[in-house]
DNA sequence: ATGAAAGCGCTAACAC
DNA sequence: GTGTTAGCGCTTTCAT
C-alpha cells in the first residue's frame, strides 16, 4: 500500500480510501490510485486490515464437518459456501473424522486464525471447551447433531422422527423383525435415530426385546460384516433399517452377496446416489443438507451482524423417498 | 499477549517465546505463563503473528475445486486436508463452478488472505492474471486440468489414454458405433477425453466421421437428454462413453428409462458411487483423485519450503474397473 | 479532499 | 533467562 501511495504521489490513507470504496476521493486521484494498484499488482492485506477495522471481523468462517468427503457433508459445505460468497467471506473447511480429539484440534486451529464464526459438527455433547469462546461473543452454531449443555444456535435433522418414519414404513409393510445398523454411540444422531426406531416399534406393539440393534458400525466394511451375520443369524430379520449413507451402502453390498436384495426390506437413513437407478431402487429417508447448511451460515451470519436474541433451533425435516427396497412384503408374515 | 504477559507478570517476549516454544525460558516462568493462558483462554493471533514472522507465512492455502459438492473434487479436498493437517495448515476451499469469472474472483479472495500457496481447478488456458503472482513467488499447482501457458507444477489424471482405454475396450467387445457424450469444450478435460476417444476410434481403423460426439453436456440432467435423443435417432449408438462421472449419472437414468441398460454398453469416465451394486454394474474408468489430492498438496508444501527446481507435471493414472456395463455386446453387429 | 500520527497483536533484533 | 524497541500493513482519529 505505502508503494501504492508512493507511485500515485498520494499518502497512504488515500489508497486505502479508494481501495475500500470510502468517500471523500476526487475521480481524478482515485484513477491514478487504480492504475498504480493494477502496475504494481496490488491486494490488500486482510489480515491486516481486521487488525485495526472496527469489530476486528476477518471475514472467515470456520466449518467442521465429519468429513468433507461425505456426500452429506459436502453438501452442507457447499451450501455454507454459497451463503458466505454473498458476503465476500472466505470459509475454512475441516474434517472431523468422528474423532473428539481432532475435534478440539480444528476449532483451536480456526480461534488462532480469528474466524469471524464457527459452523460445527461435534463429539462433544457440551461444547465445555467452547465456553470462554462463546463468553467471548463468537458465535457457535452446531449442525447435524445437537449440544446438550450448550447455548448455541443448532441445526440439525429430525433424526428420531425420521427413524421412526422409516421404522414405521416397514411395520405397515407387514415387517415384525426389523434390524437397526447404527452408528457408534458417541455419535449422538446414531443415538437419536436408534431412539426412533425404537418408538416406532414401541408404538406399534412390537416387542422390542429380541430385535437386532447393532451399533457401533461406522463404515461399509463393518456394515457388510453385520448384515452379513444378520442374515446368517437364527432368526434373521426380514427388514433393515440402515442409519446412516455409508452403512446403507455396505448393507446393500451384503444383500447383494446373500442374494437377499428382493427378499429382504431395506430403508436408509440420508440420501444415497443412484439409489433410483438400483434394483430395486433404494428407499430412503431424505436429509436436506442443502437447507442444513443454508440456515446454519445465515444463523452464523445474523449473530455476526449483531443479533443477540435467544439461541435458536432448527429442525430441518425429512422425507421418506419409496423407491422399492422398503416395499418388500416380508416373507414368512406368520 | 499483554494480559497474558500482566496476569503472569513477565514481559510481552516471555509469552511469545513460552507460547511459540522457543528456547531460553525458565521451567517455572513457562508455568506461570501457560496458566495465565489457560486462565484468559488466550490463542495466538496467527494473523498478527504472520505479519512480522520471517517468511510472512500464514500457514494457509486456497483450494479451487470444480465444486466442493461433487465426490471428485472432495475426495481431493479431503486428501489435500490430511497433507495440511499435518503442517498445522488450514485451507480455504471454495468452488468454481466452472465459472471463469468465478475462478478469478475465487484467486483474489485467496490472495487478498495472504495464502501461502494456491492448489487450483482453473478454466484459464494461460493463468495470465497470475503472472503478477507467480512473479511475487507465490506457489501454485493446478489440479485436473492443465493450462497451456503457465509455468506452474500440474498434477493432472491421464485423460486422454483413459479415454481410449474406454473406448478400446468396447472396440475390442465388438463396437463400431460408440457415442461420446462430453463436458463443455471450455473445460480442458472434456476436450482431451474427447481426443482419447476419437483417437482409439483412429487405430482401429474407425471412420470416426459419423460417429456421434455430443459436447457440452454439463449435469446429468442434460446428459440424460442427450443419451435419449441419441436412442431415437435413426441409428443409434450400440455403446456409450460418457466423460464424467455426472454425466454417467444422467446417462443411465435414460438408459434406464429406454429398458436399454443391459442392451447398449456403456462405459464411464470418473467412479460413481455404487457402480459395483447396479444391474449391470457399471464398467468405469476410475481416477484417483486421492493421490492428486496428496501429490498436489505435497508439491505447494515443497515450493513453499524453497523448492526451485523446474516445474513438474504429475500425471495420475486411471484404471479400467470392469462391471458388467462395458462388456454388453452390440445386438446388431453386422 | 487529503494526510500524519497512533496503534491493532505480534516477532526480530538487540539489549541487559 | 528476560525485557525493550521497532515495525509488519493497515484503519482510526484528528488535522489541515
Amino acid at each position: 500500500m505505502k508503494h501504492v501511495a508512493a507511485l500515485a504521489g498520494v499518502g497512504i490513507k488515500t489508497v486505502s480510501r479508494v481501495v475500500n470504496g470510502e468517500p471523500n476521493v476526487s475521480e481524478e486521484t482515485a484513477a491514478r490510485v487504480w492504475s498504480a494498484v493494477r502496475a504494481l499488482d496490488y491486494h490488500v492485506d486482510l489480515q491486516a486490515s481486521s487488525m485495526r477495522r472496527a469489530g476486528g471481523r476477518t471475514d472467515t468462517l470456520g466449518l467442521l464437518v465429519s468429513s468433507v468427503d461425505n456426500p452429506f457433508a459436502a453438501a452442507i459445505t457447499r451450501a455454507v459456501e454459497d451463503v458466505a460468497l454473498t458476503r465476500d467471506v472466505a470459509v475454512f473447511a475441516s474434517s472431523l473424522d468422528d474423532d473428539a480429539a481432532r475435534e478440539e484440534l480444528a476449532v483451536e486451529a480456526f480461534l488462532r486464525r480469528r474466524v469471524d464464526g464457527l459452523i460445527l459438527t461435534t463429539m462433544s455433547r457440551s461444547l465445555s471447551y467452547l465456553r470462554p469462546t462463546l463468553e467471548r461473543g463468537t458465535p457457535v452454531v452446531c449442525i447435524d447433531r445437537e449440544p446438550l449443555a450448550a447455548d448455541v444456535d443448532v441445526v440439525v435433522s429430525d433424526n428420531r422422527e425420521g427413524a421412526a418414519s422409516a421404522t414405521r414404513h416397514l411395520i405397515a409393510g407387514g415387517h415384525r423383525r426389523i434390524a437397526l445398523i447404527a452408528d457408534r454411540p458417541d455419535i449422538q444422531t446414531a443415538v437419536d435415530r436408534r431412539d426412533g426406531f425404537l418408538e416406532a416399534l414401541g408404538g406399534a406393539g412390537i416387542p422390542t426385546l429380541d430385535i437386532p440393534v447393532v451399533m457401533g458400525v461406522h463404515d461399509p466394511e463393518s456394515a457388510y460384516d453385520a448384515v452379513h451375520a444378520l442374515l446368517a443369524s437364527e432368526n434373521p430379520p426380514t427388514a433393515v433399517v440402515t442409519a446412516q449413507n455409508l452403512i446403507t451402502l455396505g448393507a446393500l453390498r451384503a444383500l447383494q452377496e446373500a442374494g437377499a436384495r428382493h427378499t429382504v426390506a431395506l430403508v436408509g437413513f440420508d440420501e444415497v446416489s443412484m439409489g433410483d437407478l438400483l434394483d430395486p431402487g433404494v428407499t430412503v429417508v431424505r436429509q436436506d443438507p442443502q437447507s442444513i447448511g443454508r440456515i446454519a451460515a445465515e444463523r452464523v451470519f445474523a449473530r455476526i451482524d449483531g443479533d443477540e436474541s435467544a439461541s435458536q433451533r432448527h429442525v430441518v425435516g425429512t422425507e421418506l423417498v419409496i423407491r422399492g427396497s422398503g416395499e418388500i412384503r416380508p416373507r414368512d408374515s406368520r
